[in-house]
DNA sequence: TGTTTTTGGGACATCGATGTCCCATAATGA
DNA sequence: TCATTATGGGACATCGATGTCCCAAAAACA
């Protein structure tokens, strides 16, 4: 049988258990060492050339991910798989970053901060989904956000009620706000008119403070 | 001499006498009524696409412009004459509203509330220039800021000075942050998650307030 | 009304990105 | 060490966007 240089088929060797359970979650096994290895390079390098040209080309892509491009059409056949599975392999280290902050525990105001802080450190990623709103828009099909890690939202509409955060705008515009803030500090950062470490204090500064002196 | 059907090339009649002057200011001049307008609804129309899908290709543009590619090519000879007209005339419109704000009269923070109402009304052209860093990088090549006109970042600069906005943060921070939740406000009426009617009033209050309250 | 200008659209050639196939070589692991 | 697997890169075909040219029709103008 010449099973050589075939594509990376579905692990014809190696017990893959989770091929057709149920419970649809992480489809994605680890598979071999070697090939995790790989996927996850591409995908991180394309969540991060994307976020800093959307009009990257799969060449730029694979050159960033230091993998030919034979590799990479390899590992997604075509341009829409390589995004579907870079969105949602952001989605999950979002998450899960946002998930670290346990952002339902604490008083409101120290979760924000600890969820800011966390979102700052995903930032290459959080660009890469929040950058495009067409990339969400056109691509999200296959991926719900997790209902047992609480969310941004929860936490903004938890410190309303609370009265910690602006109760006069509504939740959704906080959240939006959020992001956009975090991801104006890690633009900076990435043009150098921030530091690196002042982005988080800066980013916290201005998502409770505003801009302006109360008068 | 079969002069016709020649492209619209420089104006063969009616004098222009701007055509080699020193001053390179302005040379743009209205043209003839009709090519005028069929000029500014092409620029409209390139910034208003552009800005809700930077892939947006010539033909798209085109029939936003409600006008036949050839004739975008006649205006336009190719994308990049294009992109450079389009900002080059989003940075006017914008610098224009700008200046109507008169941002240098008043207390600062009166003068920010104009600014941002300004900048609210030429939220398509603003989302052009400011949805991909790379626009302005790559093609700004040819234009000035007009330095008579006070800019938001000398507004900016002179409320700190006076205490009214965040001396803690950089200027350059702030005016990021100005684009930044313009945009956002923008955007989100855009998406229908914010009234039309209600951007600048929450702008204005996540300017200056912020999204969480002083404890 | 007659002339000139401007436009829309079709027909093409070109170019870059993409996707496919194949093979020699390097890396892996038994 | 040897067999298997993964990789890189070349060669191609394809496809969509772009740019060019041309002509007939519509619009503007005198």
């Amino acid at each position: 049988m010449s099973a050589t240089r075939q594509p990376p088929s579905r692990t014809p060797v190696s017990g893959t258990p989770e091929a057709g359970e149920p419970g649809e979650r992480k489809p994605e096994v680890p598979e071999t060492g070697v090939r995790g290895r790989t996927r996850r390079a591409i995908l991180a390098a394309a969540a991060s050339a994307l976020a800093r040209d959307r009009g990257a080309t799969l060449a730029d892509i694979a050159e960033a991910a230091q993998v030919g491009r034979s590799t990479l059409h390899r590992y997604f056949p075509d341009r829409h798989d390589l995004l579907n599975a870079t969105i949602v392999d952001s989605f999950r280290v979002v998450e899960q970053s946002i998930a670290a902050a346990a952002v339902d525990q604490g008083p409101p105001r120290e979760a924000m901060r600890r969820l800011i802080t966390a979102m700052v450190d995903v930032g290459d990623r959080l660009a890469f989904l929040f950058g495009d709103p067409r990339v969400l828009e056109e691509n999200s099909a296959c991926f719900e956000p997790d209902a047992s890690v609480p969310t941004a939202l929860s936490l903004i509409e938890r410190g309303q009620a609370e009265g910690v955060f602006d109760p006069q705008v509504s939740a959704e515009w906080i959240q939006e706000m959020l992001y956009a803030i975090t991801y104006t500090g890690w633009e900076a950062a990435e043009r150098g008119l921030l530091p690196r470490h002042g982005v988080t204090s800066t980013v916290i500064r201005t998502f409770e403070n505003g801009l302006a002196i109360r008068p």
